[in-house]
RNA sequence: GCCGACUUAGCUCAAUUGGCAGAGCAACUGAAUCGUAAUCAGUAGGUUGGGGGUUCAAUUCCUCUAGUCGGCACCA
């Protein structure tokens, strides 16, 4: 075999040598630390024969592929201490993720967070017993022997049909297509992270395995980091600083009801205002519609039919209604309630709109799943030739607002849903162009989400990472050709005949909950001083002489619209200013005599040690202007 | 909804095998009036999430229930 090596040389292999034969010619030293190789771009096990010509590389701890294989190395180790552990045990599924890797398990009992120690220490054990990690291609019917005993190995083999690879380590082996590390050696530095239950193949119809997650890496200091990281991230979830700042709250009576708090109300107002801002300049008008409107209109909607699960209903007399849950069947309503000439169009028309969904109870957590909250609903009714555009527009408008807060997101497009949907399959796959179309004339990029469309049409969703370095999704934006058929609006066109809109549905914030919760993560709770709640804490020296001419300075301030406390609790100035520190108001200010007489001011920003001396005048301004350069509008 | 864990003072957490519920911070009171990240002393604070059970005795064991957390499923 003729191979090329990164270097550009060449080097040649006899027939049946092995990654790690042509790794040792180029060195005994890199041999060893060979991890698998990879040819022609495709990854192999480094004892895997080289089957043919092509590119040859070998594969190290630093290379991008290492720490996959090492994890999914791993999960095979847990397997391994698992099976000796618990003989009775059925293992399923081991892939590794991006933090690392998880093994899904049928215990014979239910198993806790202190057996997780014994298995790690297992596992310790067979890392160290050096066993090679060894391919082994066996045949379809050799393979249901081999696994007789593990219904869900041989549920796998079934829908495969055919020969199948399998991996041996000492006395454990299992259903696996590779690569892998060449030696359970390599296995050095890993942690057993936490139990959870998962269906077996992500179906809820199916029986729920137990789910053992773990990471591992191949330098101890890279753990050790990476669980501080774990750590840290544990101090900017929203729900903790939520309670520190003083934000919202949320109590028994009402799960996944969130209560907002003066603090909290602050970076919802400024957060609304803004949002009214830009969308005044892009051409938006607004409207509010009811929570509570009749159940035909849902049935009119299919939100009846198809949405049911998760709405509340009520009655008023005789009649029934429903809690909206999304704001589009109102917004028709508006649309409809005068005529529209085909000169209004885009006619864009936005709501912050409250809804109020039946979320699972399993599913709520903090701000970021409740089930009562705000969208920043918008509609675009416009012409099809026009439709594109407006995504277009609509892409620009959310990249320049995820940037002000400088969040980094990226787009899904998710098209039509298997079974429950409206409207004709030729309308979705318009649709669907449409949106890929808008992606393409701005060159943004895309993942296709298949089937996770909303019911009445495919959409763009935008999404953003929690401090966990979890997904959520927030901004949408969404093509809908069945609604303005289903409620039969249309506008006037120059012919003067009636001709049906597109309906363009989206949502920037997504909803204002979550997107808090996503903003307080980012800004570990420090918010640029536009959205702060206090954005001055003013601490006078001697509250006896100087308490006075802070109040002064507070109201002054105040009169630019600043955000100000005084602290002028009986405390030292050093236990006042760390309050100011640990509360993340960005500018503490400190007066004293020097003050007094100057008709200065002496601040210092959050986090930072140094102290700026200058004028009120000055001072006032330098916060305005920060203010205004910050948000933008 | 499902699997597992958790719930103790306002907050963060302790409490041997079942045997008198504690600490720090916060609050309150008093003293100190202080120039850039925690002054000192004292006081008060609890039906241990709720219901039921076992026991001479339950924060601890059992059971039901609510909520929270980590996941899964579902979704903005």
């Amino acid at each position: 075999m003729k191979l090329i090596l990164p270097s550009g040389d060449n080097l040649v292999v006899e027939d049946g040598q092995t990654g790690y034969d042509a790794a040792s010619k180029i060195s005994i030293s890199l041999a060893k630390k060979a991890l698998a190789y990879r040819l022609n771009g495709k990854l192999f096990d480094l004892h895997a024969r080289i089957a043919n010509d092509g590119h040859f590389e070998v594969v190290l701890e630093s290379d991008k592929e290492a720490f996959e294989l090492l994890n999914h190395s791993t999960s095979h180790l847990l397997a391994h201490a698992i099976m000796r552990l618990y003989p009775q045990a059925h293992i399923g599924f081991g892939p590794s993720i991006d933090e690392g890797f998880y093994y899904d398990i049928d215990f014979p009992s239910a198993i806790t967070d202190s057996d997780l120690i014994t298995i790690e220490n297992e596992m310790r054990k067979i890392a160290k017993e050096n066993h090679r990690i060894i391919r082994r291609d066996v045949s379809y019917q050799e393979a249901l022997k081999l696994f007789e005993n593990n219904p869900y190995k041989i549920e796998l083999i079934k829908e495969i049909g055919q020969d199948i690879s399998i991996y041996d380590q000492g006395d454990f082996f299992d259903l696996c297509m590779g690569p892998h590390l060449p030696n359970t050696s390599f296995i050095r530095h890993f942690k057993l992270i936490s139990l959870a239950g998962a269906y077996w193949r992500g179906n809820s119809d199916n029986k729920q395995l137990t789910r053992i997650y773990g990471t591992s890496f191949f330098k101890k200091e890279e753990l050790e980091s990476h669980l501080l990281i774990l750590e840290e991230r544990k101090k900017r979830d929203h729900r903790r600083l939520g309670k520190e700042l003083g934000l919202f709250m949320v109590s028994e009576y009402g799960p996944g009801f969130p209560f907002w708090l003066p603090n909290g109300m602050i970076l919802r107002n400024e957060l609304e205002n803004f949002w009214y801002k830009k969308h005044e300049q892009e051409g938006y008008v607004f409207i509010k519609t009811p929570i509570m409107l009749s159940k035909e209109l849902w049935i009119t909607s299919g939100h009846y039919e198809n949405y049911r699960e998760n709405m509340y209903f009520s009655q008023i007399d005789d009649r029934e209604f429903a809690i909206k849950p999304m704001n589009c069947p109102g917004g028709l309503l508006v649309y409809k309630y005068e005529l529209h000439s085909y000169k209004d169009l885009p006619l864009r028309v936005g709501e912050l709109g409250l809804v109020h969904r039946h979320e699972a109870s399993g599913a709520l957590s903090g701000l970021f799943r409740v089930r009562t909250f705000t969208q920043d609903d918008a509609h675009i009714y416009c012409r099809e030739d026009q439709s594109v555009d407006e995504v277009v527009k609509m892409l620009k408008l959310f990249d320049e607002v995820y940037s002000i807060f400088g969040l980094s997101y990226h787009i899904e497009l998710s098209t039509r849903p298997e079974k429950k949907y409206i409207g004709s399959i030729e309308n979705w796959n318009r649709s669907e162009k449409a949106l890929a179309e808008a992606c393409k004339a701005i060159g943004r990029d895309y993942i296709v989400n298949e089937g996770d469309g909303a019911f009445y049409g495919p959409k763009l969703d935008f999404k953003l990472k929690d401090s966990m370095g979890r997904i959520w999704q927030c901004g949408t934006i969404q093509f809908d050709m069945n609604l303005p058929e289903r409620f039969d609006i249309s506008y006037i066109d120059s012919r003067g005949e009636k001709v049906r809109p597109i309906m363009l549905h989206r949502a920037l914030f997504g909803s204002l909950e979550r997107f808090i919760g996503i903003l307080i993560e980012h800004y570990g709770g420090a918010f640029p001083t536009w959205l702060a709640p206090v954005q001055v804490n003013l601490i006078p020296v001697n509250n006896a002489l100087h308490s006075a001419h802070a109040h002064e300075v507070a109201v002054s301030l105040r009169n630019h619209g600043i955000r100000v406390s005084v602290d002028d609790s009986e405390e030292k100035v050093g236990f006042r200013l760390r309050n100011s520190q640990v509360k993340k108001i960005p500018y503490t200010v400190v007066i004293g005599d020097n003050e007094l007489r100057d008709k200065t001011l002496t601040y210092r920003l959050f986090g930072q040690e140094k102290q700026v001396t200058i004028s009120q005048a000055d001072f006032s301004r330098l916060i305005i202007d920060e203010i205004e350069s910050k948000r933008h509008y």
